[in-house]
DNA sequence: ATGAAAGCGCTAACAA
DNA sequence: TTGTTAGCGCTTTCAT
């Protein structure tokens, strides 16, 4: 068991002082050739290296990011989380979760638990009461950004996909596929991509002269979204949607599981169904969900371009508001329009 | 933007000494009920909290537990890092997440991160060359345990379900469901939850007078398995198994789709597949995988108390290995003996 | 380029 | 019970 091994340990087995040890592992500091090379044997020899916290407590820079997510039961977040710690760890930051999950209303607690860990920066991902929390930040004035959620609260930074304009394109689809009667199947009201999803989809249907048909709430959850879908289909034929957009593939899945396993209904035959996210169980064959893709690694490039930016350049670095455009995955859980070929799935 | 408040302000603010302050917020010190009333009053005034970095330095103990995770494309593991989070969350500690999938050969690199960070421990789940890092970390005395693996090396605390009975238990429902061409595909022969599915289900299937019929390594990944399917059953139906156990769900899943949709026979009829996991989308109608499952909140509770129990109680803590049994999940993938009815899916 | 010295914010003896 | 003192391991002036 190597005990620890201190910069002072080195300093003296390599005959130099121990400001010169530090010098060595500080990136641009300045120090001769043959100083370095006494060191870096010395270090080798001991197997030293710098304890992050000590550096953390002088410098004011800890490396680490706090990541707060809600739930990983939808399994856009999974990914997203997996890009994102691998992108911070590429730039020499890593991730300190916090499930907000458990502590349903001390999120308040968990933002203090956090700030305890003096992190350099902190993503907000799938988190209620989200706007609070980035205040909460803000004030005790570490950079924060949200991800996959848009707060109208100005100065705070937020990635997400343009979910206004997907809804739209949705819409824009199920039109164009010659639908009659199109539902929508919405996410937790308090959050802002269920919000635009629904806005977009309900002004590009308008536009075609339609209104929503029906409409219930699933809450982001799947047996909500399963209740939502009995609600809505187990009803006479005629005054059954004929085609319906659920705000996630989380809950647009269970919703396809209710229409075909439970009710008998085929899709798209008897039902279109379309959902948001794109995430991996959407392209199984036993599903083939047609779905907006939220690009991931984008979103995630963008949180860590503004994270860093944040952090780096506190003075100059305005807090923006990035919405990525997502393309519409055609599969075929929805009626295609005439001339319409399903896409292939990529990678 | 509140300024960084330290215990000296408090202490001021207060009328006491900087460590009577200290003592108020450290449990289990002695300090009067008028000085804490003081000394509180002042805290709160002025938004204080301890430094959590600093408090680690002196006192050797970060709170800080490294997690190493291979990948979260098993949906396995969204789940258990939720509620490894969550239950290292309740003990005061927090999680620091390590992406070892990207850093394909440097895993040394980050091991070397984590142990920069004066982790109090470590858990490493799905990690390939985890017996290595696990030495590693020994070496560097801090405690580890290996989740979801059992490595041979003595000495190292794993906590796994008890794989072996697993595979066994597959066997012998193949058996009695009078399956006679009984097929396996593999996963990663490096993991010793392949190796242990494998040998129990081979040992029950030899004392059931049968052997593999026939045999292909998926590797744990979605498209090996696709691959290794199409070898297996796109043959003459008399060489086709009637049967296949698939090491775990997330290929069982690849497997399910490339005989149902590929190759257009059916499951159970032509084809009964079994997994192991019991992941979400095992129970969705679409596959309605019988599987085994791995009690995931066992399997943490498990790796929490070993862990703590290690850090706390370092002279004593013994290695340990625990295999946690997993029952059989019976539902419609796989033909039922005579006699047996299909589970309800609990939650 | 290098060493000496002063802390970063806190805990833990040690006295009082 | 309290205050004083000495560090934890490191970075960073400030001299030299």
């Amino acid at each position: 068991m190597a005990e620890k091994v201190t910069s002072l340990q080195v300093a003296q087995l390599a005959g130099v002082s121990q400001s010169a040890v530090s010098r060595v592992f500080t990136p641009g500091a300045s120090v001769s050739k043959k100083t370095e090379d006494k060191v870096r044997k010395a270090a080798a020899e001991l197997g030293y290296r710098p304890n992050v916290l000590a550096r953390a407590m002088v410098s004011g820079k800890s490396r680490i990011i706090g990541l707060v997510v809600g739930y990983l039961e939808n399994y856009f977040y999974p990914e997203a989380l997996e890009k994102l710690s691998n992108a911070l760890q590429e730039q020499g930051y890593h991730v300190l979760i916090f499930m907000a999950s458990r502590s349903a209303g001390n999120i308040d607690d968990v933002m203090e638990e956090i700030l305890d860990y003096q992190v350099d920066g902190v993503v907000l991902a799938s988190v209620p009461m989200s706007s609070d929390i980035a205040t909460r930040c803000q004030q005790a004035g570490v950079p924060v950004v949200l991800f996959n959620r848009t707060q109208d609260l100005d100065g705070i930074t937020t990635v997400a996909s343009d979910n206004y304009a997907g809804g739209r394109k949705v819409a824009e689809f199920l039109l164009a596929g010659e639908h009659q009667r199109i539902a929508y199947v919405a996410g937790w009201q308090g959050a802002s991509t269920q919000r635009d999803r629904e806005a977009g989809f309900r002004a590009a249907l308008a536009e075609g002269g339609q209104n929503v048909f029906a409409h219930d709430v699933g809450d982001f959850h799947t047996e909500n979204a399963r209740a939502a879908a009995r609600r809505m289909f187990d009803v006479a034929p005629g005054k059954r949607p004929d085609a319906v957009f659920v705000a996630n593939d989380h809950m647009a899945l269970a919703v396809m599981d209710v229409i075909r396993f439970e009710l008998g209904l085929r899709v798209p035959e008897d039902v279109s169904v379309i959902g948001y996210d794109d995430v991996p169980p959407a392209g199984w064959p036993a599903y083939n969900l047609t779905t907006i893709r939220q690009r991931a690694n984008l979103m995630v490039a963008e949180t860590v371009t503004a994270l860093l930016d944040h952090i780096d350049t506190p003075a100059t670095a305005k807090p923006r508001k990035v919405a990525i455009d997502g393309p519409l995955i055609v599969r075929t859980s929805a009626r295609l329009p005439k001339g319409w070929k399903p896409q292939r799935t990529e990678t």
